[in-house]
Parts: C-alpha cells; structure tokens; sequence
DNA sequence: GTCATAGTGAGAACGATTCTCGTTATTGAC
DNA sequence: GTCAATAACGAGAATCGTTCTCACTATGAC
C-alpha cells in the first residue's frame, strides 16, 4: 500500500488538487471537490481527483473519514494523530485531540489481546450556526 | 424514520434473519447473513435480508457499524450504548463502554458550540487468535 | 532532445445498497 | 373460519460512490 519507491510526479492536476484541499476547512467528498475544481474553470477529470485524493492520504497530506451515509470525505489536517467534530449540515469541522481515548483504546485492545490496532473516533452534530 | 403507527409484522422470513443474528458473536455484513441463511436451506430474498436487518436496527434489537471498507455490519448487542472491538481477519467483535469517552466526546462538543450530537468509535485490530 | 513510465481522463465496470412493483401472506374484523 | 386491507416479500432494475481500463499525454532523469 505505502508503494515503496515509486516516484510521485508533480502534475497540474495533482496541484490544483492539493491547493484547493488546502483552502477547504470543512469535510468535502471527492465529488465535492471534483464539482468545486470544474466551477473553476479547471479542468480535472474525476477518476484524477480520486486517484489524487488517495494520493495525498497516503503521502500524510490530507485526512480522510467516513460520514454516516458512507461517503469518504477529505480534508488536510494537521500532522498529528487527531479526531474530528464533525457540523452534519454544513460540514464544518473542528480538530479534536484526546489523549484519553487514545489510551482507552490502546488499552482495551491490549485487554483482549488485540494487536495491530487502529481506531477510528468521529463526532457528528450541528455546529453553532446550524443548530 | 421512526415509522411511527406503522404495525409490524411477523414473518417467517423476519424470524429467520433475527434468530440468525442472535447467534452471531461477529459483525457480519447483510451479503453474509444472506449467504448464511442460504447455505442453511432458508429461502430469502437479498432485499428482504437488507430490510428485516434495517428493521431490526430502528427497533433497537441489532447494532449496525461501518468497517473500514464501508460496508455496513451487523450484530446483536446490549441495548445499552457501547463500542466496539472488532477483529479485522475474522470479524470477532467485543462490547466495550468507556464512560470516559462519552464524557469527552459531549465537553468537547458543548465546548465548541455543537449540538445534536452523536459519535461513532470503533477500534479495529487482529484478534490473539487471528493475531 | 530522447525515453521510460507515471499520470490523465472518458467511460466502463463494480459492489453494496435501495427501489420497483406485481405477488404473497399476516392480522384484525366479522 | 372467511375476508379485506395492507405489510412484507423477492427478483431484478436502478443508484451511487468508487475503482478500473486503456489509449494518450507529459514529467523528469539522462
């Protein structure tokens, strides 16, 4: 999955990818972003933005979740390890860290015996605005 | 989405699919409970299995959860609110409750302002078995 | 500039889930 | 038990997000 030693290239789209993620501070799926980059006058196929999309995830640059309806959504983040509140009408997002989870989890999965282990940890609710 | 006053009835099909779903002690997948019931003998339609098993979810009797992949997994379960540890090879899942993480998850939320507020937490790891 | 090949994109394919709609069977009323 | 109203069924079509295919393009090492 990491493909080790394949040279990433650096291609329009790619960029045009990137910066616009970056700009984003709410949780857009690839058909979001896809429609976005289009309204711009860029011209970006979709399988692009996916393959891109996964791309950067991979490479650490962005987040990526599952909503409840099952969409994957995208977002750049910070580095570290962190979870998010998530607005379900506007898509707004917030970065949460929590130490304690992390450690809750850790440790329950040690209880059982559980190795290998990744967890997943999203809030879902109406932000201020749209409440 | 509460159906409210609808009446709901008993068939031999919704019997089926709740009685499979009791013996369960992993998270199976609509297509697996389908495939089961099969391989059983019992007649069942795919979208009856995918109704009966949404059914089963609103009234409360079963617990439905995304895993990584995004597909959607089933399971009895205690009706109080708890977690899940689940066991990426073979789907084995454990209960947990953390109030801890309960209590996190709503400050942080009041603390920025959301409402209506929901979360979902799923640990995923290899089991000591699959391990 | 040349070349190997990573990347692109339009459309086909996929896979889980939902919907359609004619048929079947449960249930409450009699 | 009989009947009527309608919840539920089920086979197949439809949806929808995502991935794959493959001929074509463009990056980057030389």
């Amino acid at each position: 999955m990491a493909q080790t030693g394949v040279v990433r290239r650096s291609t329009r789209q790619r960029t045009v990818v990137r910066e616009l993620v970056a700009e984003l501070d709410t949780l857009s799926s690839a058909q979001d972003i896809h429609q976005l980059l289009r309204s711009r006058g860029e011209s970006v196929g979709l399988s692009t933005v996916y393959r891109n999309l996964q791309a950067l995830t991979e490479d650490g640059e962005v987040d990526s979740v599952r909503n409840e309806a099952g969409e994957v959504l995208y977002r750049q983040c910070s580095p570290k390890h962190h979870h998010h509140l998530v607005c379900r009408s506007c898509g707004k997002a917030v970065e949460l860290t929590g130490p304690t989870v992390e450690k809750w989890a850790k440790d329950s999965a040690d209880k059982h015996g559980f190795t290998d282990v990744s967890h997943t940890l999203e809030i879902f609710g109406l932000c201020a605005d749209c409440g």
